[in-house]
RNA sequence: GCCCGUGUAAUCCAACGGUAGAGAUAGGCGACUUAAAAUCGCUCCAGUGCGGGUUCGAAUCCCGCCACGGGCACCA
């Protein structure tokens, strides 16, 4: 008598399955003494720990379990870690709101989120979880400083830097998005001039541009992102010798070959030469500009298609080669900040000058034409821009392009006024912040010493317990005098520290590393442990990062590697960008306000429940102020993890956004379901996991037909998790077709061959549907845990057929098909199109011109 | 303005240059049921954003557009 059906019941199954695993150790790391295997490195973008998971987590982590448990499963040794990228403002500001210490605050979320994190079924080795606040933590981040600062690499100078006034703190411009908004707060930044520390990663500009190519593993689009943002512009620096007076005005160029078009040279308002080059005429003109342009603001100054305003200042200068007076203006389209500020004006071959000379009656002399065609009819209509023949220009006369780019280079460089430069629009990056909840810089000012590092045995620096969080008048650690005030290093005598902390950027840069060897207590990773993981194999995060950490990680590893401490210079290998998840969102066409979606009657015509007009309906990342979000404890409460895993898997690519779909979860549900049911079926029929039975010598159609769909479907999923792209809801798409076939033909074959696709459908489900895998592989006998498995082998003998279809087709119509034997040969095949019906009918008789056969496949006949 | 990506069925997504559909959601029909849900079976729906080109054959490659998303942008 047969038991009766089992049910599915993810809420009880989840949590045994979970405690099975920890007492199994299952996601621990192996020691290399272990197991003698290739190691493999998966790793997700640590969280800020504000206490509640969103679906964007769920996403990323799930997304690297997959990997790390297919790694796994394919014998290799894994690293699979997770940590807390725990310094941040969050922290303090609910410090400040609600008079909770940020170190508790950011404890309990943690706690929180952990707890969060592994409902979901993550084969994470806990073991080795970092926090950066932790003092056992930032004490290395401070180590790492002081290597920055022993290299050279780090520096204190006064700049103009962005200001959040809403952080009440100095940003890095990587944290400024193209509206000048902070990428936290979403404030406009202000421009202040302050004494700051950076970092010296302009000294790595070339490094981090010339090995982006390397990194094959990588999207494209982030590449390109980091290559745009890095900016090397090559070109060179000129000198034009006031014509009063020593001294010059530099400008930088990329076009050196069209100097003799100059016609004027512009510089930046805020350019130090300014005034002396000012005529005493002038000199009001010139007051009332200055002061329009510093009361524009930055956005407003830099925005495209706007009139370019200057004034002349009334001097000049001298043409570096002709020796003639060129006039020098001022101009608003000069930016202080890049180059040297001074540009030298050539309207025939800039679009920029060009307009500018046009506004202001300047002079416009071509100096570059085509090599081929026509020069462009003068007066020009648009600037010259392409690279082309020199005319107009005296002894350069004749020369192309490059060639005559060098030839002028040479030539200033001979003369003493000019030399080869490049430029970059990358910035130095600024790591100061006035805010308390930070790794504290780990130096001491001394009046007679300096700027002291504090000594590598007094680390960490920690911060002081009891400060005054009032959240205005300046950095906390300013009023913390007792903190403050310590003896200096070097002479002993009364000194005070640094009262800035580092940008929480410096402890996501190096977080990685630390997962290696994160009980190290001497030093910050040891040299074997990094050498032994890094580089990361396959890194998963938002595409956010693009730039900000992902930039100043690839500096701290080349800058370690330069050191010594780690033997790679790129930390990882393969980038994985995932997409965002949205959630549908209403909105009122009139009221411009987000209608929950709880508040919305019927889904298919959503109306407003106030009001009653219809609603707008998109999909938009989600957040609270649209409330769109779903919030995952819900869905695992619902459905459980698995189905989770499954549906976010599934419903799109990893790369691309994921528009979250209640109906959608519920199919997933069912599919999980219906394994649930085929396995019960299967076990009440008595089949065993535990016994491998040998093939039989001959199969039955049927049987050939369930192995092919078992080992087709093994071939799928692995090139949709092991090739170049990682396709996970292809790979879940396998799934799915494969336990159809399961559902229809496992009853009319012999136990070896259900056996074996049972067996091989529960491991291939393993790291997708984790619990719901092991849980069954258990009921049916198995040996051990399914995640203990070895992942099945290909038989690509299971794949073949006995005969095959091939497509018949008249010009590259289909028109038929025919059914052949699978090694039917090209002439064979040949033979029986041109005799086939088909060919009667669409070639009237004649014979074809061309025949194109493709054997297994089709046959093209062209008439 | 420049660069990158994406556009396929009502919807989400697949398709080494070779039969446009793997998979799913929603809809329709049927079976089971007193009925409904669940389940099972069947089924409707696109010629691939637009216009050219290459090819025996194009969703796929090339050229020119359009729309959406993203990055950079008076960067000399």
């Amino acid at each position: 008598m047969a038991s009766p059906e089992s049910r599915y019941v993810p809420a009880d199954l989840e949590p045994r399955r979970q405690r099975r695993w920890a007492e199994l150790g299952l996601d621990r790391t192996p020691e290399p003494s272990e197991v003698r295997a290739e190691n493999f490195y998966a790793l997700s973008m640590f969280p800020y720990p504000s206490g509640n998971l969103h679906m964007g987590h769920v996403r990323n982590y799930v997304i690297t379990d997959v990997i790390a448990r297919v790694q796994r499963l394919r014998g290799r040794r894994v690293l699979h870690p997770m940590g807390w990228d725990a310094f941040g403002l969050p922290a303090e500001n609910a410090a400040i709101e609600r008079g909770v210490d940020p170190a508790e605050w950011t404890g309990r979320n943690i706690a929180q989120m952990r707890a969060q994190l592994q409902r979901l079924g993550l084969s994470i080795d806990w073991e080795r979880e970092v926090t950066t606040c932790s003092p056992d933590y930032y004490r290395w981040t401070q180590w790492l400083f002081l290597q920055f600062l022993e290299a050279g690499l780090a520096y204190r100078r006064e700049a103009t830097v962005n200001w959040d006034p809403v952080d009440q703190t100095v940003l890095a411009n990587e944290q400024v998005d193209a509206e000048g908004r902070s990428w936290r707060s979403g404030a406009k930044v202000e421009k202040r001039r302050l004494r700051q520390w950076f970092l010296r990663i302009t000294a790595m500009a070339d490094a981090l541009l010339d090995e982006l190519p390397q990194l094959e593993g990588w999207p494209e689009r982030v590449r390109t992102m980091q290559a745009n943002w890095i900016g090397r512009s090559r070109g060179a620096l000129l000198r034009f010798p006031l014509a009063e007076g020593d001294g010059s005005v530099q400008v930088f160029t990329t076009r050196p070959d069209t100097i003799h078009g100059v016609s004027y040279v512009v510089l930046a308002p805020e350019h130090p030469l300014v005034e002396q080059l000012t005529s005493p005429g002038q000199q009001p003109a010139v007051e009332a500009f200055r002061a329009e342009v510093a009361a524009t603001s930055e956005q407003d100054r830099v925005a495209d298609d706007r009139p370019k305003r200057g004034v002349a200042l009334g001097g000049t200068v001298r043409h570096p080669f002709s020796g003639e007076a060129v006039p020098v203006w001022t101009a608003d389209y000069v930016l202080p900040e890049y180059g040297t500020g001074a540009v030298m004006g050539v309207p025939a071959h800039d679009s920029r000058d060009f307009a500018f000379a046009n506004a202001h009656g300047l002079p416009i002399r071509t100096v570059v034409v085509p090599t081929e065609g026509a020069a462009p009819a003068e007066p020009l209509a648009e600037a010259f821009t392409a690279p082309g023949r020199l005319v107009n220009s005296g002894p350069f006369d004749g020369l192309v392009g490059e060639e005559a780019i060098h030839a002028v280079v040479a030539a200033a460089v001979a003369a003493g006024c000019g030399e080869a430069r490049t430029t970059y629009r990358l910035r130095d990056w600024l790591i100061s912040r006035q805010r308390y909840w930070g790794c504290p810089i780990p130096v001491i000012h001394c009046d007679s010493c300096g700027v002291v590092p504090v000594p590598v045995d007094q680390l960490p620096v920690e911060l002081p317990t009891d400060v005054d969080l009032s959240g205005s008048g300046g950095s906390p650690l300013e009023r913390a005098e007792a903190w403050r005030r310590v003896p200096c290093p070097c002479c002993g005598a009364d000194a005070r520290r640094e009262t800035d902390t580092m940008d929480t950027f410096m402890c996501s840069s190096w977080y990685y590393l630390r997962y290696t060897d994160a009980g190290n207590a001497a030093e910050p990773f040891s040299r074997a442990a990094v050498d032994r993981w890094l580089p990361v194999d396959q890194y998963v995060g938002g595409v956010e990062h693009a730039i900000l950490h992902l930039l100043y990680s690839r500096f701290f590893t080349k800058v370690l590697a330069e050191r010594g401490l780690v033997g790679c210079r790129e930390p990882f290998r393969r980038l994985l960008t995932q997409g965002m998840v949205q959630g549908i969102t209403y909105r009122s066409p009139s009221t411009r306000r987000y209608v929950p979606p709880a508040a919305v009657a019927d889904p298919g015509a959503p109306t407003d429940p106030d009001t009653g007009e219809a609603l707008e309906v998109f999909y938009e990342k989600m957040s609270k102020s649209k409330h769109n979000g779903v919030d995952p404890g819900a869905v695992i409460d619902r459905y459980g993890a698995d189905t989770a895993r499954m549906f976010i898997l599934f419903k799109a690519p990893p790369e691309k956004d994921l528009e979250w779909d209640d109906a959608d979860v519920e199919g997933q549900y069912r599919f999980l379901q219906r394994i649930w049911r085929l396995c019960d079926g299967a076990n009440r029929g008595g089949l065993r996991l535990a016994d491998p039975l040998p093939l039989p010598s001959t199969l039955t159609d049927g049987e050939r037909d369930l192995r092919r769909a078992v080992h087709g479907a093994i071939q799928a999923i692995e090139e949709d998790l092991l090739g170049d792209e990682l396709q996970c809801n292809t790979a879940v798409a396998e799934l799915m077709k494969l336990s159809n076939a399961l559902g229809s033909g496992l009853a009319t074959v012999r136990p070896a061959v259900a056996r074996e696709a049972l067996a091989t459908l529960l491991v291939l489900l393993a790291p997708f549907a984790p619990h719901l895998a092991d849980e069954l592989w258990e009921q049916l006998g198995g040996e051990g845990s399914v995640h203990r498995q070895r992942w099945p082998e290909l038989d690509r003998s299971a794949l073949t057929r006995d005969t095959v279809t091939v497509v018949l087709q008249v010009k590259g119509k289909v028109r038929g098909q025919l059914e052949v034997p699978a090694d039917t040969s090209g002439d064979e095949l040949e033979r029986l199109a041109l005799a086939s019906d088909v060919a009667q009918r669409w070639l009237e008789g004649t014979a074809p011109r061309r025949v194109i056969v493709v054997p297994g496949k089709l046959v093209n006949l062209v008439p």
